[in-house]
RNA sequence: GCCCGGGUGGCGGAACUGGCAGACGCAUUGGACUUAAAAUCCAAUGGGGCGUUGCCCCGUGUGGGUUCGAUUCCCACCCCGGGCACCA
């Protein structure tokens, strides 16, 4: 017989698959659905070990849910815009796309190679302008209800690569590609309004528990970042420019008698106002200016020390009628909240360490149970609950029924209001760059803003640029793109040049495949309504937030607009953890890079993907091993050995039942062994344990190695437990399996077989050892019928040699009776 | 600082809902086969002890608690990983 060779069988097997496009489906209102979907990959060139890694697990999952009987839907497509197709193109002169499409075409061999079971016909590549097409209509019909919108911001700026940076992009203060300092700039720039949806995503948070791993929920929760207060007027001394009053926000609107002063962001275009004419102008000019110069990063690099300056303006706190001070101060943020804050120091740490500084007064509001503060003493600001002291009529309050009764108190006064902040910012879009889907809308001198009309979609990304990684973005610098007309006035106009975030395609990918070659539409309503939510989502930690969030907010625009009826994208969702090598992420720059086509040239594809499932639970990490895979390897060989060896044995009893009241003892215990196999790697499937399912095979194996046939009633449970091998090792190493299948006998491929049902009447009907113990303590063990009555495992246990040893001549205190378990014996 | 995870042999890891800790794999050691090696197969492998082939004690980050019984539950602490970090 044949030694095991994976390169013959798998690609032997891969063409039968193919051929027959047995993973192709569609609709089928009989069957109940299940969509499974690893995060597309970014067409970088080859694929990596984390990619073999998602894709193995969704292969899994969609193979054994098959064969469970339901309808699979499993695609895969291509993230197919980014920015190291341009990078390509300025460095060796190879255009983006012809780059991109010749990674796709290298890794889509890759992909079959490995034996995962897509829905080829689905594939979708979202530089192709019949997919963006629709991403750009959804873009005006945001546009339209306000939901996309232009503004100027402060942003990370490469004046080296002369582009915008998103935050992600940004290390330690450097461009990620050219290491230049990043600068802040103040930009124009397309915005998705996510926050108008925060309230909703953050309920939704709610509803995915359970069912998300709780680290990405709190993720996102903390990115959202709810936060309930009040905004609350501080009527200025002298106005400035009509404007009579400094509006707040508060989280703790309980702590205001002890608002000592008041600061506001450099930022903040009445900064500069409350300054004007004061003998302090100067100063405070020169320190607004220079805390405005510094980037992000420098600011928050500087981080701990406080500063400020006095503008020399004065407010009164609403609530003591006290005349108090107005500072600017860096730490104060103009994006959050009024960008002004009322400042306690008793009561927040900042404010404290901002008081101490510039010698504000100290004045405690809120007392704490047990202990006095004294606001000379105190070293750190008492930011817990406690009783309202120093506070006028609220005194004596509850601190938290004090936040209440204060809110009520300023809304009937009318100088403030009940207010929910959310530290979630808009969703900036654009990036002046070219490898992009182009933003549709024309700028006309006469009629403003303009979008492209629908019958004028797609604005394809023109192919004829120049890279020259100098200068901003090739589109800005194509007069034939540049140079339109207006859709309204037919005068002439000229077109938005920036392209949108790619994060934008990664947003609705997902809904594209129920319909990949719908030209009505973005989708097929109806297949959406059948198909999702995606029942199983599966990719990687890092798109905790960005992806994750963006695609949840996207799905309920695409509802709100009246396209579908989704709330959620993803109903489950897994995140494996990395595949590493030698404690570090594997990466050009440590040499420890391992490609996944060697260990398929060396091992085969279904060696590497046992090896994926086998050595870590999939939400840990993986340490790749040399050792590991060879152990993976050795495994199959293995099995393909028990196969092939009891081949001769087992040929003419195809079909043929075991009697488990005929057979050898060892023969029904192999049998009982097989079934709770069954039943174990059944459980590890359905909870995604498969590095257990996997040793569960593994023990049945050995188990199988070693049993002797002791007559020929016996050769049945042989064959069945040999039969039951191949099957459950299928979605794991598909291919190994088909070709032991059909060598055992069958025609018909593993991918139409449905899932074994172990016996549970075999499993029951079994003896059980049931352990002894005294004082807690394992002392010995006896076999019982599994029916036995706990009287009757009482006086086994009793009688029992070992036991007696143990219990002579002592006192029986107690005894503690788990059925088919064990007992205990106290003395 | 805050919020999540997580600490189990030499290593990756297992243990249902509180019930035999260390399944399975790797590595190591010894043996078989071989002229030899590789491959393969068999055996041993948490630590310590002894009356040494069978048994005893200790042992799941540390210290306490609940329980007949704790890797599992509770309290306090230590360490590691990740996320957020002047968000008022």
């Amino acid at each position: 017989m044949k030694g095991y060779n994976p390169q013959e069988i798998e690609e032997k097997w891969q063409r039968i698959w193919d051929e027959r496009g047995i993973y192709n489906v569609s609709e089928d209102p009989e069957k109940k659905k299940y969509y499974v979907l690893e995060m597309f990959p970014y067409p970088s060139g080859r694929i990596h070990m984390g990619h073999v890694r998602n894709y193995t697990i969704g292969d899994v999952i969609a193979r054994y849910k098959r064969a469970k009987g339901y309808n699979v839907l499993h695609p895969i497509g291509w993230d197919a815009f980014g920015l190291p197709a341009e990078n390509a193109a300025i460095q060796h002169g190879v255009h983006p796309a012809k780059w991109t499409y010749e990674n796709i075409s290298q890794m889509r061999q890759q992909l079959k190679r490995l034996g995962f079971s897509y829905d080829w016909r689905r594939e979708v590549t979202t530089c192709d302008p019949s997919y963006y097409k629709w991403e750009q209509m959804v873009f005006v019909r945001m546009l339209e209800r306000g939901l996309a919108y232009r503004k100027s911001s402060v942003v990370n700026w490469c004046p080296s690569c002369e582009t915008v940076l998103a935050n992600e992009q940004v290390e330690e203060g450097r461009c990620w590609r050219c290491k230049s300092r990043v600068e802040s700039k103040e930009m124009e720039g397309w915005f998705f309004r996510i926050t108008d949806y925060a309230e909703e995503l953050l309920d939704g948070i709610e509803k995915l528990r359970g069912k998300w791993p709780e680290r990405v929920l709190t993720m996102q929760r903390n990115w959202i970042g709810k936060s309930v207060g009040a905004e609350i007027d501080f009527p200025l001394i002298e106005p400035v420019d009509g404007i009579d009053a400094l509006r707040i926000f508060t989280t703790r609107p309980d702590t205001i008698f002890g608002a000592t002063f008041v600061c506001i962001a450099p930022e903040h275009p009445l900064a500069e106002r409350l300054v004007k004419g004061k003998s302090q102008e100067s100063e405070a000019l020169d320190f607004i200016n220079r805390i405005k110069k510094q980037s992000n990063v420098e600011r928050l690099a500087e981080g701990l020390k406080k500063e400020g300056v006095f503008t020399g303006s004065y407010c009164l706190n609403p609530l003591t009628g006290e005349t108090i001070p107005i500072y600017v101060a860096n730490f104060v943020l103009m994006e959050y909240g009024t960008g002004i804050i009322m400042c306690v120091p008793a009561h927040d740490q900042r404010d404290f360490e901002f008081a101490r500084e510039y010698g504000l007064p100290i004045r405690v509001v809120i007392k704490p149970e047990k202990e006095e503060l004294n606001p000379e003493s105190m070293r750190a600001a008492y930011e817990e609950s406690g009783i309202m002291v120093n506070s006028g009529e609220f005194s004596g309050l509850p601190s938290e029924v004090g936040k209440e009764k204060i809110i009520e108190y300023i809304e009937s006064k009318g100088i403030g209001k009940r207010k929910v902040n959310y530290r979630l910012r808009d969703w900036g879009i654009s990036r002046q760059r070219y490898w992009g889907a182009p933003i549709p809308v024309i700028y006309c001198d006469r009629c403003g803003v303009v979008p492209v009309p629908d019958d004028k979609l797609p604005v394809e990304l023109p192919l004829n640029v120049e890279f020259t990684g100098r200068g901003g973005s090739p589109l800005a610098k194509l007069e034939s793109f540049v140079k339109t007309t207006c859709p309204k006035c037919k005068e002439p106009a000229r077109r938005e040049t920036d392209t949108m975030d790619t994060f934008v395609e990664s947003s609705w990918y997902f809904l594209r495949y129920v319909s990949p070659d719908f030209d009505r539409g973005m989708f097929d309503r109806e297949k959406v309504r059948y198909w999702l939510p995606v029942d199983q989502y599966i990719g990687g930690i890092e798109h905790a937030i960005l992806h994750l969030l963006y695609a949840r907010f996207f799905t309920k625009v695409l509802r709100d607009l009246g396209m579908c009826e989704l709330d959620e994208p993803f109903s489950s969702l897994l995140t494996q953890g990395m595949v590493i090598k030698d404690g570090a992420k594997m990466s050009k720059s440590l040499g420890n890079v391992v490609d996944p086509d060697d260990m398929i040239k060396k091992y085969g594809a279904d060696t590497v993907r046992v090896f994926m499932l086998f050595a870590a639970p999939v939400e840990k990490d993986l340490d790749w091993s040399d050792e590991g895979i060879e152990g993976a390897f050795r495994f199959l060989n293995r099995v393909w050995r028990l196969v092939t060896d009891s081949l001769s044995r087992i040929e003419s009893f195809k079909g043929v039942r075991p009697d488990p009241n005929s057979v050898s003892d060892s023969a029904r215990e192999l049998l009982v062994k097989v079934h709770k196999t069954i039943r174990k790697v059944t459980l590890d499937l359905e909870r995604f344990q498969f590095n257990t399912a996997i040793a569960a095979i593994m023990e049945l194996l050995n188990s199988t190695s070693r049993f002797e046939i002791k007559g020929e009633e016996d050769v049945p449970v042989l064959r069945e437990s040999v039969e039951t091998i191949i099957r459950l090792l299928y979605p794991m190493a598909p291919h190994i399996s088909e070709e032991l299948w059909e060598l055992v006998g069958y025609r018909e491929t593993l991918v139409d077989k449905p899932w074994l049902e172990w016996d549970g009447k075999l499993l029951e009907s079994e003896s059980i050892t049931i352990v002894i113990q005294v004082n807690g303590r394992v002392r010995s063990q006896i076999v019982m019928d599994s029916e036995a009555d706990e009287d009757e495992v009482k006086r086994a246990a009793f009688s029992d040699e070992r036991v007696k040893s143990y219990i002579a001549g002592k006192e029986i205190k107690k005894v503690i009776v788990v059925p088919k378990k064990l007992v205990n014996i106290v003395v």
